[in-house]
DNA sequence: TTTAGATAGTTGCAAGTGAGACTATCTCGC
DNA sequence: GCGAGATAGTCTCACTTGCAACTATCTAAA
């Protein structure tokens, strides 16, 4: 008789964990900043990469759906908090970036949000996270997550 | 000046994957049997503790919002999954169990979600998926996300 | 016994999100 | 240069889900 105990079950296990994480991190800029997580996703990547970007590429590095970064991106903009420029070369897409205001926040955010994440890794030693992160890397790996700059219709294909 | 790779950053990348190992089990049961992930979890939870428990237990153990799962065992009712029988001693609640439908379903859908898991974890060896699965718990146990037994309060209080 | 507060479960409502249609633009082959 | 197909981004629709109100029931204390 087969049997599968929830809590041990992987899949289970690392959907529970992702989503409470997350929940314990967005209150950070949900309630402070007044971001949701797609807003949130969007100013990652622009403040991380200095350079301007578009919003097929966000939506391909956070793995998000377009229509989620679209709306995302207007939202920001409404609020200052990134600009927008054409692109002479493929007047399609748009070039994104932080305004000064937006860096601002980047800047103000990024610290806590790092803090929190060792609040949250700090049961591990120095060398179990090591290991944690890289198991993880090896798991996503196998799963294709990480190559950002595969055309967007191998990654819906998945 | 403060940066941040969202690639390297833990939560991110647990809640990318949560979300992504989720999606590539939910097509096993959602395609062969058209169960939603809460109705899975409902029949999981059945599955796995013979005796029948109440709506409210499964909500704690699968950290699933109750009138989530109060919809859910409405729809494994209306297909005969599951079955519900008043407890007489306490007439608020319901105890739910697996039909012998459901649990046709639930030895079939079993092997194949555990080899799905495997599937996923195959690119670690014995030891690393050992590890893995002791360094998830730590970090479960330090978020307090096991406990199954807790009252709802504190459960969504967190 | 009565009553206030807690708890189980259901339901209406609003917010968020993915799918897919749509427009505008680009690219490539003819 | 032209037309077919690809791509960027927006928008509508349908679906899901959390929240909170509600009913019914239980518990405990006055």
């Amino acid at each position: 008789m087969a049997k599968l105990d929830l809590f041990k079950f992987v899949p289970f296990r690392l959907n529970r964990l992702g989503a409470e994480v997350s929940a314990a991190l967005s209150s950070e800029y949900r309630a402070r900043y007044g971001l949701d997580i797609p807003e949130w996703r969007v100013m990652a990547t622009l403040g991380f990469r200095n350079e301007a970007c578009s919003a097929q590429y966000i939506a391909q590095c956070t793995r998000t759906h377009k229509s989620t970064i679209s709306r995302a991106v207007t939202s920001l903009l409404e609020h200052g908090l990134i600009e927008r420029v054409e692109n002479t070369e493929d007047r399609r897409e748009f070039r994104l970036a932080l305004t000064d205001k937006g860096h601002v926040l980047y800047e103000e955010l990024i610290p806590r949000l790092l803090r929190r994440e060792q609040e949250i890794l700090s049961c591990l030693t120095a060398q179990e996270r090591k290991e944690f992160a890289r198991l993880l890397g090896k798991i996503e790996d196998s799963l294709d997550l990480v190559q950002a700059s595969r055309p967007m219709s191998e990654v819906e294909a998945y």
